[in-house]
DNA sequence: GCTTAGAGTTCACTAGTTGGACATAGACGG
DNA sequence: CCGTCTATGTCCAACTAGTGAACTCTAAGC
């Protein structure tokens, strides 16, 4: 069946080549489509025409303007894609389409001490909310992307360390939510969502090489690198929280001294207001007091920001990427934040790796990470869920927006 | 006459696929080609034929032990590639063949500061040398792999910081090369190469994300992920010399402090031996005393494994490869430095990311560099040099033996 | 209303892969 | 020593799929 070299794997490339052309365009006349891709307008037509009969696409018979080109684009009902967050606080759950655009969208609270089990009954609820109120079939799930937020392996899936996630030990969350849901799900943690999510969506549109910086209960960055995530062969890269700062520092949770979490993190960071701002202080507190006019608000943010921007320094001297997006709550605080962040990249890393560097704050707010979870359905999709008229009878590219 | 996606581009791939296949294979019969390329036989020997007409291939009549099996080898013959590597202390030039066999390599000491001229006057003559050597035809060269020791362009072939190559201020080595061998030429920094040398031939074989440090007169790595070399968007990826340890340690030749250069390259460290060990001390010098057991060296390489480990520690966290390779005059010492790297590798990177990586020496010496020119040379051709008849008549995959 | 130019379709042609038939040549057994 | 067997490589007819050219269609512009 799998004909590596044949015409019909041509044929397939050619189709993945046009679906992606639309999806990246939105939508596109045939023989625009036959601009981009290099294909022939016989060709186009003929694979149009075979897209338009797998209910893949949708050709819109008048379009505007000109003299009779009818505009294809991704048919919204092809297929859908959900994606799942949970986070420290919160539940998270995003329905979007092949085209790339979302559906529907909502959040609740959700107790990081609660059971897995009840974390998963609430996030088969919410979908199941959110379909009914999109009004689509069950069936036209193509996959789900998930989020954790702590180390997991991507291949099997297993949660590394439990101690984050305490409720969760031994438990397979993909495994657990395909059983619930019936579809395919690819989980990753959560830096490496945010990282997707702005890259497809977000302030990291159009780059290839960017690093995404979470900054919350803990420190961690998602790296994309040639336009793909990149996990490296243990599944642990972009650990930005635990590289040294200082080796006499603060004492880690991971066991060293002077880790960037312990200068950055909420956890580190809180108890220093304890004494003049009170206990119960969260960062989103800090961050809204410091964009207040709170001095000692702000000069916490921006002893943070400083540390921050050593570790950024490290890794664009390493990476040298084109892009840094800071996410997490951290990124409200926006000039505040990302001033001391510019300044000790600008100090610490070589001139010519800082040169073409932006820092941005993230665009998505705490929707990254969903939104990521979406990007990830999409592009896992990509290569293995092939057009052959069953199912969702949906053809998707790889590495949908990526290209 | 690029048509992306028709049917000759498939014919392309198909042939590049069966070239692929000799290659890593170093000879196979027809029938095994079509097994391991899940070609069918017809088009294999239709494939076969065509290679052998454009002198790509050589079949020999017959084989060992079976029926009547033709094998099917690359042609050492049908085009050569070149790599040549300056150094800061010598030049050094290989000739190999497209089936990934070193035909002749010699090296002869070079003065840095040489006049650029005078540096690609001796690399010429040593090449035609070479070349007479081992009796090939000067038409046969298909490429040539140029590595430069300092910061260098790669896109547009243009030195970076000029301040190491003070003679060489505003050459492009590449075009220069290029006018004197009337072949296409291809340059890289040293790191990179010796990345590429090591992966291909040494120490990283079969790795697909590695880490090649090179401790030198300055402290370099280059970077391969996904089995490629990544330079990143600016070309500076891999500066790991200058990520910070200590923000108030000695200054740094870039203008920090305490960046990991001034703890471990050879012009920070030698002059600490300079009052016990005299002052014409090389690293090659420090590296054989250390063997022969003297203590103060002994020490002072320890120390420099406890620094690099440091900076290879924070690149674990960042990129967690699975393998890092040291290279440069400090390898020689072999344990004497692994350990202490290792150790402080132990110390200070998160557990998981160092569990599964290993710290080995380089395989190939001072020979990584030419040797990793060569490989440029061979996966630089791989998709710009098309089996259209002329020329060479060579076909080349692309990432000759990175698959 | 006529012309025009770009859009999409049809058709004959061509490139290229494939399965199956066929020839070949060594190995094995009698 | 000879027939049989088996795997190899080649040839041929069938089939798949992309392409250029001719053709049709529509709306804009004069």
């Amino acid at each position: 069946m799998e004909t590596p070299g044949s015409q019909s794997s041509l044929h397939r490339a050619n189709l993945e080549r046009v679906v992606r052309a639309v999806r990246l365009a939105g939508s596109l006349t045939q023989a625009e489509i036959a601009r981009t891709t290099g294909l022939s307008a016989a060709t186009v037509s003929n694979i149009v025409r075979e897209l338009k009969d797998s209910g893949t696409v949708e050709v819109t018979p008048t379009s505007a303007g000109g003299r009779r080109a009818r505009s294809v684009s991704l048919s919204g009902d092809a297929g859908i894609v959900i994606g799942v967050d949970f986070g420290h606080t919160h539940l998270r759950v995003a329905i979007g389409n092949l085209a790339h655009q979302v559906l529907a969208e909502e959040s609740e609270p959700l107790d990081v001490d609660a059971s897995s089990t009840q974390g998963f009954d609430r996030a088969e609820q919410l979908v199941t909310r959110l379909m009914e109120a999109t009004g689509v079939d069950r069936s036209k799930i193509a996959g789900v992307g998930l989020g954790v937020p702590g180390p997991i392996d991507v291949e099997s899936g297993t949660l590394g360390s439990t101690a984050i996630l305490p409720g969760w030990t031994g438990t397979n969350p993909a495994e657990e939510l395909r059983g619930r849901l019936g579809v395919p799900v690819h989980v990753d943690n959560d830096a490496n969502l945010g990282a997707l999510g702005e890259m497809v969506w977000g302030s990291g549109r159009g780059v290839r090489d960017l690093a995404y910086i979470k900054v919350a209960s803990g420190v961690g960055a998602g790296l994309v690198i040639n336009g793909r995530i990149y996990r490296g062969p243990g599944g642990t890269a972009g650990e930005i929280g635990h590289i040294t700062l200082d080796e006499s520092g603060p004492v880690c949770r991971c066991g060293n001294r002077g880790c960037l979490e312990t200068f950055a993190a909420a956890r580190y960071v809180l108890p220093l207001l304890q004494s003049s701002h009170g206990t119960d202080l969260t960062m989103e507190g800090v961050v809204r007091l410091a964009r207040d006019g709170d001095p000692g608000c702000r000069r916490v943010i921006a002893d943070v920001g400083r540390h921050i921007g050593s570790g950024v320094a490290n890794l664009c001297n390493l990476l040298n990427p084109s892009r840094v997006v800071l996410g997490g709550d951290l990124a409200e605080a926006g000039e505040l934040v990302l001033g001391p962040i510019r300044e000790s990249v600008g100090r610490y890393a070589i001139p010519s790796a800082a040169r073409q560097l932006s820092v941005l704050p993230g665009a998505l707010g705490g929707r990254a990470e969903v939104l990521g979870a979406l990007a990830l359905a999409l592009s896992e999709m990509g290569d293995s869920t092939l057009l052959d008229g069953t199912a969702v009878g949906a053809l998707q590219t790889a590495t949908p927006a990526f290209t």
